[in-house]
DNA sequence: GAGTCAAACGGAGGGAGGTTCCGTATGCCA
DNA sequence: TGGCATACGGAACCTCCCTCCGTTTGACTC
């Protein structure tokens, strides 16, 4: 359900009717494609999606890259929705975490431009950033707890969870085995009960 | 230090001298500017570097990615050879594990282009099948072994350090913190002494 | 050495994709 | 309803990858 508020412009100005509508049909074709076949979708084939010319495209966002992006943030936002419930339902930190690495994986493996954005494949530095602060700032307290509470090892920071859904990212897009097992696996090298010390 | 035996083509004739030499002095241009820039270098450049025309390159290789796979193939090679080594002299599988991984982290820092065939960012899928092969043969003897020693956890297969593998090169690639540390967590998630039964 | 010919070379040009530019259309407000 | 800023469309441009073909060159024979 797309949203019903003024869409506004980066810079906060309100939007005339048919670009806000037109900037609406772009962002529903460039979901519907790149989730399908990720980026590797011509801009053109875009716009005749959209029934929008290309110039239309680069109104709204300057570059490709920046439109895979707009077009994933929903899907990031889902996640960080999730998350947040699974936190406040969950007591055990490496379960929530756990619930959170395989809905991610889940969300990548059925679209693969949300992957790109994860991963990175898109030229910069992965996830949009505010969204990426978002998740890190819970990550950042959900490692906290899970140390203080004994189950998550000492020498571990809410970022590298980050870098580490980054890992299983590449492993899920390009599709090798059963990703699943990967997520228990590094969960259990998260674990502090076996650790000598 | 380039081989001094006859280069041949893949069909197994023998190359004319010019040939020859052009072959190299394309594979040395290449090799320089992937490792710098990763495969983010156009093939003009690559000729231009080589003091060769477009064409020349596309003799030696069908298309641009084969070029960066054989450019990276030495790489591949010296790692497998490090890691033959490695087995020899070290008794404990997770070690020699530890050491692989870690190695092959230090390529893929140093040399960009390598890590994009590695992490597969390059359409296709992943290292060169032969050396793929070989390497994941050596995998399959390891994990066999460290698991009829009880290190290592039993629903693991060799394959399975292949998939982990390109996990850590995302991560090496995007220079996401240190990624040394992720060596430790998964290879303590692979180990068996702290799975309940 | 000179002749012959397959092998190899160079680089212009085709084609595809991302991005820009600008003349035209249109919503908005007075 | 007129004026104008905003938005639109799509041709054109640029950069890449790759192909094609006329020219050059190494290798082999006599």
């Amino acid at each position: 359900m797309p949203t019903s508020t003024p869409v506004t412009e980066s810079g906060g100005r309100r939007l005339r009717a048919d670009a806000e509508r037109n900037r609406a049909r772009v962002l529903n074709a460039a979901r519907e494609l790149f989730a399908e076949r990720g980026a590797n979708v011509s801009m053109d084939e875009v716009a005749r999606h959209a029934e929008v010319g290309v110039g239309t495209l680069y109104r709204h966002f300057p570059t490709k890259e920046a439109m895979v992006v707009a077009a994933s943030q929903q899907r990031f936002g889902e996640i960080l929705t999730y998350y947040r419930t699974v936190c406040r339902e969950s007591a055990e930190p490496l379960e929530a975490l756990q619930m959170l690495l395989t809905r991610v994986g889940e969300v990548e493996a059925r679209d693969r431009g949300f992957a790109s954005v994860v991963g990175g494949t898109l030229g910069s530095e992965g996830p949009p950033s505010t969204m990426r602060a978002d998740l890190e700032a819970e990550l950042v307290d959900l490692v906290g707890k899970g140390q203080a509470s004994g189950s998550i090892r000492r020498d571990i920071a809410g970022a590298d969870i980050l870098a580490l859904t980054c890992g299983l990212t590449s492993i899920v897009h390009r599709r090798s085995g059963d990703w699943r097992r990967y997520i228990d696996i590094v969960l259990d090298g998260l674990r502090s009960d076996h650790i000598t010390p």
